[in-house]
DNA sequence: CTGAAAGCGCTTACAG
DNA sequence: CTGAAAGCGCTTACAG
């Protein structure tokens, strides 16, 4: 008997090609073609068929199809992250999302929470459920091997974080050149004393230590020793940030200028220059851009990745190799953007011997969000 | 020939349970005990499968599983809303998957940008790809009744925006009685000419119209006729919102108090307002949080919901239905919480007959971030 | 403790 | 233009 819809207990089941075929008075293999639109079934037939589908609300098992299909394709693809709920992290899943969608492939997300035993899991999950790719905001970790096993099998592309020698494409933010950008962007307005502060690298990130490289290097060729940059480590969190900037500014010797490598420590540079007041005296320019930052006064002038090109190249990259592509693995760099909004065009107020008697600029002034590409 | 892992073009075709089978010496079944841990396998033979297992790095194809398996689960979900890069949503997104992990069970995440067809659309393919269930942010429109549809085969919970009159679980936030703590909280503080700013409702939402209800019948509580409440309605992103507030502002009848319905609502309202260098006479309060807004000063006052908790609660219920609870549908409300931040414990300072006289109140130093949970 | 047979809902490769 | 047979990689229901 087909109709066992009224048997079986829980929610009638599903109708099948067979039942919609029943239905029709034609073959499943008629229905099929009907389904995925083959040629050669003749008008009549294809209505015939429209109408039973119609009756029975029949849907096709698109995993049931995958099966035995020829490319072996799922039309799935999986993202992993540190957490879906991270304002890059989540921007990139909308790029993403939206390229895979013309593609009519669904995106499984994930996130790790930097646990690089969940990382593991969740790539193993997925590659049980036969996604045609991952997309990987790697944990890091000492697990690496296991990313470039799945690699061997799967297309695998990194997001936002780079590959840590793995053998695949990465797609990243240019941090290197952004913090060259910022510190530059610190010098042309007079800075000499110029603090770096940063999270840690105990995750094995190369973001953090590319953004001081690109930081100090930038220093160093505008005659800026490295030894007269104060340092400000592994301030992981807004609150150590907050800490660790009081008391420097507080000290006999405060930078004129301050570079925060990434959002927390920028929130906390901030927090910590409005309660010693000098949130008008000494210049900011943080990586990574959130909301609210052009409502303060200043403005926070920051170097804004662009996570929405960052997660289409990363689908593009993806799509690429999972149509086929063996071109040697290669690691993408997305530029950022430098906005200043006011925090970062403040001019040295005290220490400044080389601009002695510089006023404040016009672009002090806070109001005027003038954008520049970095190169 | 079982091996033809050589001579399929295109990466080496995976192993299956037959190739373990082949190289440990046992039947398949044998392999698919192992696999899945069913008990009856002696100790060696479990050995010899795992050991073919790892030579061959051989992955349980999930999808070919589920096609036989008794209760017809495939361990996936689908959540669909705006947008995944909306800060709510990926909140409840992160919740969510949480929940599904500890049930193994994965998530499609996808993105209808209020647009009802694409909705639909999505909510099909899900379909077709035998999710358990969908966590859904309706973008409403006249399309419910394919909602209605949908939910008859698949369990479906509404989260953030209500059902629309179909007839499943609904997880939302208090907005009528956070709207209505919001104008307590003005009231309280001696405003009695309190303008509402929101968005329109022309997508049919019942969150727009319900804050707009909340906040009104407190003020008709305390005496406020709503022909002295001046409406802004329709602004529904921050410029638009900045343009009316602004306009507002300068009117002869301004308010000593702005209640602003959502976000963009609000980033408008705090912009017209430090324009016009009212940001510390007139009093605000918003409904929905967001970063920075306690550094601002004063710091912004906020009705903040509770994305993780309504998160949670839409994977409870799903998984409940999931689990073949027949319960009547019901709609869950989530508590908002009151931040006062400052903003909105600034007292009268023009047209304030009821309380002549009367100081800004300590509060209205904006430091102290007082939280009180709503009724 | 173990495995051969049947079948999940489709697609493929054919034969008419 | 149409459909019967075989098979995708597993699980189920049995029989040993």
């Amino acid at each position: 008997m087909l109709d066992t819809a009224h048997i079986t207990g829980s929610g009638r089941s599903r109708p099948t090609m067979r039942h919609v075929a029943a239905l029709a008075g034609v073959g499943i293999k008629t229905v099929s073609r009907v389904v995925n639109a083959e040629p050669n079934v003749s008008q009549e037939t294809v209505h015939r068929v429209r109408e039973a589908i119609e009756r029975l609300d029949y849907q096709p098992d698109l995993n049931a199809g995958n099966l035995k299909r020829a490319n072996g394709k799922t039309l799935t693809i999986g993202l992993v992250v540190e957490s879906v709920a991270n304002p890059i992290s989540s921007a990139i899943h909308r790029a993403i999302e939206q390229k895979a969608w013309e593609r009519d492939t669904a995106v499984f997300a994930s996130s790790h929470g930097d646990d690089p035993i969940r990382e593991h899991a969740i790539m193993q999950a997925l590659q049980r459920r036969r996604v045609d790719g991952m997309i990987l905001t790697t944990a890091g970790g000492s697990c690496a091997y296991h990313a470039e096993g799945a690699a061997r099998r799967t297309p695998l592309v990194f997001v936002d974080r780079a590959s840590g020698g793995v053998g695949a494409d990465a797609v990243i933010s240019g941090d290197f050149t952004g913090a060259a950008h910022a510190a530059r962007h610190l010098l042309g307005h007079g800075h000499r004393r110029i603090a770096y502060c940063g999270p840690g690298d105990h995750l094995g990130f190369r973001s953090a230590r590319e953004r001081e490289r690109g930081f100090m290097e930038e220093l160093g060729r505008w005659g800026v020793p490295t030894t007269d940059v104060p340092v400000l480590q592994d301030l992981d969190d807004a609150e150590t940030a907050q800490n660790a900037v009081a008391t420097m500014v507080r000290s006999g010797s405060r930078p004129t200028a301050i570079f925060t490598s990434h959002g927390p420590s920028t929130i906390g540079a901030i927090r910590a220059l409005r309660e010693a007041g000098l949130h008008n005296s000494v210049a900011l320019v943080g990586f990574d851009d959130f909301a609210l930052t052009e409502i303060l006064e200043p403005g926070v002038t920051v170097v804004a990745p662009d996570p929405e090109r960052i997660g289409q190249m990363a689908a593009e990259r993806l799509f690429a190799r999972i149509d086929g592509s063996r071109a040697e693995p290669n690691t993408y760099v997305v530029p950022t953007t430098l906005i200043a909004r006011g925090s970062g065009e403040l001019w040295p107020k005290i220490d400044a011997p080389h601009r002695k008697g510089r006023r404040l600029s016009p672009h002090g002034q806070a109001a005027a969000v003038e954008r520049q590409r970095n190169r």
